[in-house]
DNA sequence: GTCTATATTTGGATAGAC
DNA sequence: GTCTATCCAAATATAGAC
């Protein structure tokens, strides 16, 4: 008898399940680095994180820098992913843009935030060799943006440099994160909303009326 | 003879001179830590930078966290005064937010830049109290920029929120730091110029005039 | 795949001579 | 005010048993 269709499953389940230890250490470890810095979290409190020693973390990963890479690599995967998502969904250049902002911001505070703010701000922490690695990974993430501030440039919606637009975009919907509360008075549309307004002219803010 | 004054010009050379190592000292941190991040930078490097060994270091400071402590209060002092200038030139508000950003710009890329970048982006270096302590100081830079703003919002310049627009405007002035160069082909004013147009309705863009 | 034990390095900080 | 010498703690990483 070869793989019934009952070991199939068992295996698609058990699969991710194997690697169950490396993910853990690597949500542990986008948690710790965010909430406490890459350089103020030593292997041993990760280690504890997940319930083993620090010896063992030199198992999955062959070092501390490894695992940032590691975390900030996955994380612009699903960036990109997200972003695409959001480029592709409407037809209407302004609704178009507040769906990009809305998607940046829920990566900044959605359930990938860990991830998302390391990958945002503690680049540095890197190698020379790594950091170049990452920055140009970020490229094609974004190329989606000035695409659609080029396009809505064009369109006489922004009447900034989409270069420069998009590098003060970056610092303001990444800065919310030292001061945003997901879970409080300002919801995330809102929020959005607001970023909108600032970059938008009003004519077009009005239509996108969100 | 009691104290000539030639003995008293010389000591209003000398003195800021007997405190010139201790400036020197906190000049180069603000560099270090700014080029390679607090945690990153040794005492003994520091040492090095201003010629001496590492243990001559604690003559002048009680521990490494002051002289961070330190060099973002002295900037926090000057960026304090830096603001209150340009908030009190302009009479216009449009002129006065331009001035504001302007000075904002000037601080994070002018002679004062490694340490505002420090205060900007390494708070989190510093233990609880301490961080405390550094918030509590920034709030009275940041009040001077609320009252702009506010004055801003009641005469129609801008129709978001005062608090968030700040902290919008936090985070994309702050973030320049990471791509602007002042040597390069975008001079400050042009930059300024594209930050205003992003925060300021059309009409009063074209009047700020810049 | 994890543990125990440990090598090795580095960093902050101190004491006392000069 | 700086140097020499050094303490002490903490961190990354490794080797080998289980």
């Amino acid at each position: 008898m070869s793989v019934s269709a009952y070991e199939l499953s068992l295996q698609m389940t058990r699969t991710p399940r194997l690697d169950d230890r490396r993910e853990r250490l690597l949500d542990a470890a986008a948690r710790l680095f965010r909430e406490h810095g890459y350089e103020r979290t030593s292997v041993r409190q990760l280690a504890e994180a997940v319930g083993i020693l620090s010896g063992s973390v030199f198992h999955h990963f062959s070092s501390k820098e490894e695992i940032l890479l590691e975390v900030m690599r996955s994380t612009i995967e699903r960036m990109i992913a997200r972003l695409r998502e959001a480029s592709d969904s409407g037809a209407a250049i302004e609704e178009k843009l507040f769906n990009l902002i809305r998607a940046e911001l829920e990566l900044l505070h959605g359930p990938t935030r860990d991830g998302v703010a390391v990958t945002f701000f503690q680049w540095h922490s890197l190698g020379q060799d790594n950091q170049r690695s990452i920055l140009s990974m970020r490229e094609d993430y974004e190329k989606i943006w000035l695409n659609a501030l080029e396009q809505a440039r064009k369109q006489g919606l922004i009447d900034t440099d989409p270069f420069v637009t998009r590098r003060l975009l970056t610092g303001a919907n990444g800065w919310t994160i030292y001061w945003y509360k997901a879970d409080g008075p300002l919801g995330l549309d809102a929020l959005a909303s607001q970023v909108c307004q600032l970059m938008l002219k009003p004519a077009s803010v009005a239509e996108s009326g969100v």
